[in-house]
RNA sequence: GCCCGGGUGGUGGAAUGGUAGACACGCAGGACUUAAAAUCCUGUGAGAAGUAACGCUCGUAUGGGUUCAAGUCCCAUCCCGGGUACCA
């Protein structure tokens, strides 16, 4: 029989439908593994060869998991709310609902071809409706609470509400609005409900805000800041632009530390956790307030890292934004200050990222009182200093802050050395925590430590300051301006938002005329005819974010039918959380850290039964296109479709005239003259192209289907390739060199079954000999190994070492061949399925037990112990000799592998060549 | 600038501190063939000689160090990739 992957893989296609080999129901006899991928954003080019990538890798250690006795979840769904799908309704009119179902579908067909064992039963779409449900009503939970302190963790709004009712909120403890006032149980109750309504706004955990946001106009979108990539959008490229509009956000904040501190109990890279780690950006250090020299009621507060520089303040800086600035200005000033301001203002985000270098800034004409010492300090606004972070104004210690410094040598101001270990501060500055401090007067002669804690406990004495821990992560703008997402549930009444009542989730997007922004601006969901709540209230018209539906997925897979929970108390007891993640690095800090704060969230509720719902993560590489490119000798260069040329990279005449010449790029080329052309030996035309790589994309020409290649070679020479390209963590470019050697190795495989000449099958029940068994669980142990730290192209490797070595053998033998194709079935499904019937077996080879590896098939008869010794020497010794017995018996001890040479047995030591020394037992 | 990774043959890449280069591609030679393809066998880090085999020297970006032993650990330098950016 001759090996042919093409009507295996349909055969089997077939059966694993029709048997539902994949169908997974929860099963308390096994323990439970969930291996999860992170699920695509069906875009309408489909699939190409990098996307499969971390799929292979999971699906390859799911089935390996089953086949070890576990029970596992392996299930896939798609992330269908999203950009292109609207922007290609606003070009066509065709409902994005419509056009995502066929590019589901196209997903679905690429995915079957290359034999993944997802549970397809058990697949979500955020975009459904059933699903998005539930999206809405995590929303609605999470306006329903705020973050209490105390407890530390999110608790309902009514218990809020009733602590209001007897005590006012001076005893709570509560993420909130800066600036909340304090007010007593009396003057709650004095308030009309809809100053109620207005004054919780202050605590929910998500809330309506006027807030600086990056609009895009090109997009006609907000964008999160991880959308944002050197000042324009991440997608599209256009321009972005400040603007201030109300907008859904969500107080991320609350759990920063629960964020930061639960990346210590997770196995996730570490690169990946100190992404997310700066991305939220805790700095330790001090607020310290600076009374103001003409009105010390009123003080400017910073916020500092190092208030053990304090003495080293020579000046204040502000951002131009700060509110303080405008009373700080004298009439002196007034004119510089304003040019300054209006100047910064009309500055574009691109423009300022360019001249970082630059110093800028004017002197407000006021001063301040430095908070020990008691001096002026001259009070200056600047463009670096930014109103986002912290209290938007800096104390400036040129000293020890290169801006600072900067600053100060451009202005003129004094630069105070405080520290004895400073050096070169007429050249820069001298951050330096060493030394002993000078000009410091209560800490002068202290080092850090001491002076920090010094300083704070006399700020805090004197009420000018306290220890603060500063975060960089704001919170999460919740609001899109657009229709192709989940509705958010909520109907505003006298301009105060409420929820909609849960018996009437979901609530469906409402169908419009178009999908652009209303005429007055409004998003595109103010088209909706007759769209009010209970006929009479606007619903909120924005649209969640795209992290929204993907934040809890994982969950819904668990039970995914489930109408009235959000996953059942069964299922998720069960399944528990995530046993391993695959997926990009490109989510560290949007998706990855969205979902780790909904899950905290959840786990406040008490609906999922971990902190952190993933405990091993892995990221797989990206695969990048390589492009090729025509060169003109004119200079000129253009991409060409990868499938047109070589192996060599080259261009035949031929091809070029059939498919590029009448390319409209080519126009006013002249083709003959202006294109390098050769002949080949056989006399054919043809030009060499160049190759780059770069990100696999439609436009770059470059982009290869998997459904090509396992036309070609089959899926399992495919899965097999992938995998063999080098580690799933790292990025590589698609190349189909060496894709011959996984081919051949799938060919050896099977010529061991059968005979390649006569057809005849070849298996054998006699006993394996001594040799054979070793070879084979040489090969088990070594599989094992690699799968079990996920060195899936080591493991090919340690399959093709196994299967040379059997063919070396000429073993043929039962006994030999079925562990052989058990092992293989996670990496290649179909060929081992097909295989594992041809010996005889009825059931699917996925209902199989995975070898164990037997050490006694490991042992040689000679024990080999590696050690070194001083010196080079060869040839063979007796039992050791005077003076290398030293330096022999002190690394065998270290090896812990004998104490004494008398009990080691060991009878002779062969010194050989270099470093080793070979122990004959 | 800062924070993470990484630098190994012609190529992709292997090596719990223990014979560097597994496995594969490519290449070269050979077998089969009228010929080619396919297949199979042999060789393949560099180097000098040698030729009966074995063996020898040098080699993991560069320079130091620790160790009986370093691609692997430590220090410095150079280069590449990713993230981030006036975060006080």
């Amino acid at each position: 029989m001759e090996f042919n992957p093409s009507n295996i893989e349909k055969k089997w296609k077939q059966k694993w439908v029709e048997n539902k080999t994949y169908r997974v129901e929860i099963d308390t006899t096994k323990p439970k593994f969930y291996i999860l991928d992170m699920f695509p954003y069906p875009s309408g080019a489909g699939l190409h060869v990098g996307h499969p990538l971390g799929y292979i890798a999971s699906d390859i250690y799911a089935r390996y998991k089953r086949l070890k006795g576990f029970n596992v979840l392996h299930p896939m769904g798609y992330d269908s709310f999203g950009l292109p799908a609207e922007q290609y309704a606003i070009n066509t009119g065709i409902h994005p609902a419509v056009a995502t179902e066929q590019n589901i579908a196209r997903y679905r067909e690429q995915l079957d071809n290359i034999g993944f064992s997802f549970d397809w039963s058990r697949e979500v779409r955020t975009s459904d409706p059933k699903y998005y449900k539930w999206t809405q009503w995590i929303f609605m939970q999470i306006f329903n609470h705020y973050y209490d302190k105390a407890a530390d963790k999110a608790l309902p709004i009514t218990d809020l509400i009733q602590k209001f009712e007897t005590e006012g909120n001076k005893n709570i403890q509560a993420v909130s609005d800066e600036n909340t006032p304090i007010i007593s149980a009396a003057d709650w109750n004095a308030m009309s409900e809809r100053d109620k309504n207005i004054f919780l706004l202050k605590y929910r955990l998500t809330l309506p805000e006027e807030t600086f946001v990056n609009w895009c106009p090109g997009l006609k979108a907000v964008l999160a800041n991880e959308e944002i990539k050197d000042g324009v959008s991440e997608r599209g490229g256009y321009p972005v632009e400040k603007k201030l509009m109300r907008q859904w956000s969500m107080r991320i904040i609350a759990y920063a530390d629960r964020l930061i501190d639960g990346l210590d109990t997770i196995d996730w890279s570490d690169s990946l956790k100190e992404q997310q780690r700066n991305w939220m950006g805790r700095s330790r250090g001090a607020s310290v307030k600076f009374p103001l020299e003409n009105d010390p009621e009123i003080q400017i507060e910073v916020f500092t890292t190092r208030v053990d520089t304090l003495y080293g303040v020579t000046f204040m800086v502000l951002a131009p934004e700060h509110p303080l600035v405008k009373d700080l200005t004298t009439k002196k000033q007034k004119v510089e200050i304003e040019t300054y301001i209006n100047v910064t203002k009309s500055k574009s985000e691109i423009d300022r990222l360019s001249e970082v270098k630059k110093v800028s800034g004017a002197f407000t004409g006021s001063y301040c009182l430095h908070p020990m010492t008691g001096e002026k300090i001259p009070i200056y606004i600047t463009d670096y200093v930014l109103a986002g972070y912290g209290t938007g104004a800096v104390m400036a210690v040129p000293s020890g802050d290169q801006r600072d410094w900067n600053f100060a040598t451009h202005f003129g101001l004094p630069i105070v050395p405080i520290s004895d270990a400073q050096r070169d501060l007429d050249k820069q500055a001298d951050k330096t925590k060493e030394g002993h401090y000078i000009n410091s007067e209560i800490i002068n002669g202290l080092t850090y430590d001491a002076a920090t804690e010094k300083i704070i406990s006399v700020l805090e004495e004197k009420n000018l300051g306290k220890g603060k821990i500063q975060y960089r992560l704001r919170n999460a703008i919740f609001s899109r301006q657009r229709y192709w997402g989940e509705p958010v549930p909520v109907y505003w009444d006298n301009g105060v938002p409420h929820l909609i009542d849960e018996k009437d989730l979901p609530l469906a997007l409402p169908a419009v005329d178009k999908y652009l922004p209303t005429d007055n601006g409004e998003p595109p969901l103010g088209r909706a005819a007759n769209w009010k709540y209970k006929d009479k209230y606007d619903y909120e018209l924005s649209t969640m974010p795209g992290w929204a539906g993907s934040s809890f997925y994982f969950y819904r897979y668990m039970d995914p039918q489930n109408d009235s929970e959000i996953v059942g108390k069964e299922a998720v007891d069960y399944w528990r959380g995530v046993d391993l993640y695959l997926g990009g690095t490109e989510h560290a800090v949007g998706h990855l850290l969205y979902s780790r704060f909904w899950n905290h969230f959840l786990f406040d509720l008490g609906l999922v039964p971990q902190r952190e719902y993933a405990f091993k993560l892995l990221n797989q590489g990206m695969i990048q296109g390589r492009s090729l490119f025509l060169h003109t000798k004119s200079g000129r260069s253009f991409h060409v479709l990868i499938q047109l040329a070589d192996d060599q990279d080259r261009l035949s005449f031929e091809n070029f005239e059939k498919y590029i010449a009448q390319d409209n790029r080519f126009e006013g080329i002249d083709i003959e003259n202006d294109i390098e052309w050769k002949t080949d030996a056989h006399g054919k035309k043809y030009t060499q192209l160049t190759a780059q790589v770069e990100k696999m994309s439609k436009s770059k020409f470059n982009v290869v289907n998997p459904d090509d290649v396992v036309a070609q070679y089959g899926a399992d020479c495919f899965r097999l390739y992938e995998m063999f390209l080098g580690p799933v963590e790292q990025a590589k470019p698609w190349s189909t060199t060496g894709i011959s050697g996984t081919q051949n190795f799938l060919r050896k495989l099977w010529s061991l079954f059968y005979d390649a000449g006569s057809g005849k099958y070849l298996i054998t029940d006699t006993a394996p000999t001594p040799e054979e068994l070793k070879v084979l669980h040489t090969g088990i142990k070594r599989i094992t190994d690699d799968i079990e730290r996920f060195s899936f192209n080591t493991c090919v490797s340690s399959f093709m070492v196994l299967v040379n070595g059997l063919k070396d053998l000429k073993c043929h033998k039962r006994a030999v061949l079925e562990p052989l194709v058990t092992m293989l079935a996670p990496f290649a499904p179909f060929t081992a399925e097909e295989l594992w019937e041809s010996l005889g077996h009825t059931t699917s080879v996925c209902d199989a037990q995975f070898p164990l590896f037997n050490e006694v098939y490991l042992k040689s008869d000679e024990v080999i112990y590696p050690i070194s010794i001083n010196g080079k020497r060869r040839g063979e010794v007796a039992f050791p000799t005077d003076t290398d017995t030293k330096h022999i018996e002190a690394t065998v001890r270290e090896m812990e592998v004998v104490k004494k040479w008398s009990e080691t047995g060991i009878k002779k030591i062969i010194i050989v060549p270099g470093k080793m020394i070979n122990v004959v037992v």
